[in-house]
DNA sequence: TCTAGTTTGTAACTATTGCTACAAGCGGAG
DNA sequence: CTCCGCTTGTAGCAATAGTTACAAACTAGA
């Protein structure tokens, strides 16, 4: 006992609740080491409950749960509990979100970056895998015509997802050039196309009215669209709904890059045999002719 | 709401917390989303706390935490709670299941994801922040025009990248017409312009040519590039090495992309108010008249 | 045995939690 | 514009949590 100063006293917030029960123990009474014995049988979740829980569990009364926190240096209960939830917080948390605890000084890119990973990791959560093998079929299907088409940010998802596509397969076409001249591609849509479209808010409205005729006309729409979703959800057969948010005055469309090029890989591989072939043909045009490249 | 029977009730108690969320998600109003958004970007120890604060961090009341408790189909808010403490016990007791958060069964989709987090997380490690400060720097000098250009691939990047910069800023040109038309671009750059290229690999030799012109005539050249990085490197004054591997026999921009983005939000922050004058005389013209927009 | 000190539980109190009832706010249909 | 239904927050309520004060019970030393 004595009045040694400092002997045992716990450490101001840095020791676990485990490492200061076993370095307090012995200045614990017999009830109050029953706490503890409990605590540490199931630790930490025995403490995540109420005091009472606690108490009764551990065959003592309330106060007693009180005085063991007290004497293990914490202001009261809820404060034990506190050091406990976040000592689960840490052992639960993913590698992904580590970056705050290490070097992550805060500069912009590195919580910028904190954020896309977030977006990302958000998005796969809510994904149905099985819809997105679902669309990879779709778009594998060489007897369906695939169209794409984005909106202002978007334009680029779009660009960049037919480039791809039309290097794997044949039949696919980018809408690129405007509302006005639209109506000629529907006229060769039907049931065996297969409309491709990124919408993420602010939503368009010639967008909408584009999903819809070519869903009056027989065509399966498959959309990219933020965690809001576009109107476009309501005629969409497949819809990828993605975070967009970023620390920054324009949505990220990170996420749905992630995932196109996911989709890019899945459609590849389910059409090995032919893409190679096709690929090897264009890299021979590249190379042998310079005819499309025109090096300067 | 209506008293459908059994339309998408969720399950007695065999669900998890955020199974159940993201199933019922769409029964949900906007402030219940709200809560469940809070709570799966911190799950699970966001609902560890009290309904209090789990509702201020939500920015909603308390009334409304506990409706989406019930629509989740638990009696209350501590029911839920419990749930939520059982899967932290489960996860705890077995730290077998190293397989992380998302109960991650090994899809296609969540091993690209997790390449793609990879990539960025390196990328990042790897970069130098005054570099990227110097570039934003450089792209938010109106004084100084900014052209860009990207490869085969990199095209879309090089689009996105610029189709946001005309938004917040004059003197920028996309150059996208093929190497035939660049030498017109040449004569107008000297020592006051900024070249943005991206060049991951096949490296592409015009881009290279093009570069080495550029450096001749005085002008500053920023390069996107691989982790191996482009032949352009050796005459760019800023050079940012990203990652670009996937499970996939094509390259990912996704780690690119993030970068480029980040720069959006830096250049624009940088030019608050000359941008936001600009971004609203936009929105004018895009709402009011329709002449660009031609709606359908 | 008595007494001083310690340990422990009981009971009462207060703060907070979780919940209900209600009313203001909002948006779409007629 | 009005009305209706849905959404949301405010205010109040009951229950419970955490805490305090105090007294009973136990222990140990004389």
């Amino acid at each position: 006992m004595t009045g040694g100063s400092s002997e045992g006293k716990p450490d101001g917030a840095e020791t676990s609740v485990r490492a200061r029960i076993l370095s307090q123990e012995q200045r614990l009474t017999a009830s109050e080491k029953r706490v503890c014995e409990v605590l540490l049988s199931d630790y930490p979740m025995a403490g995540m409950q109420s005091i009472t829980k606690l108490a009764e569990l551990s065959c003592v009364s309330s106060p007693t749960v009180i005085r063991m926190a007290r004497k293990l240096g914490y202001e009261g209960f809820p404060e034990l509990q506190n050091a406990l939830r976040d000592e689960v917080a840490d052992r639960i948390k993913a590698p992904a979100l580590k970056r705050d605890a290490r070097g992550g000084d805060g500069h912009v890119l590195h919580r910028f970056a904190d954020a896309l990973i977030g977006n990302l990791t958000r998005s796969l959560e809510r994904m149905d895998t099985a819809m997105f093998d679902e669309v990879a079929e779709l778009l594998a299907d060489t007897s369906r015509h695939a169209y794409f088409l984005g909106g202002r940010i978007t334009g680029a998802n779009a660009a960049y997802f037919h480039n791809h596509m039309q290097i794997i397969r044949t039949g696919v076409t980018l809408l690129d050039q405007g509302p006005s001249v639209w109506p000629h591609y529907l006229l060769d849509m039907g049931e065996r196309s297969v409309l491709v479209l990124f919408d993420i808010r602010r939503y368009e409205k010639d967008l909408l009215r584009l999903a819809e005729l070519a869903q009056g006309r027989g065509a399966t729409i498959v959309l990219f669209t933020d965690q809001w979703g576009s109107p476009i959800a309501q005629v969409a057969r497949h819809v990828f709904h993605l975070q967009v948010e970023a620390p920054s005055n324009w949505d990220s469309t990170t996420a749905i890059l992630a995932v196109v090029e996911a989709l890019i890989a899945e459609v590849q591989a389910k059409r090995w045999d032919e893409s190679q072939e096709r690929l090897e043909e264009l890299e021979a045009m590249f190379s042998s002719t310079r005819v499309f490249r025109s090096g300067g």
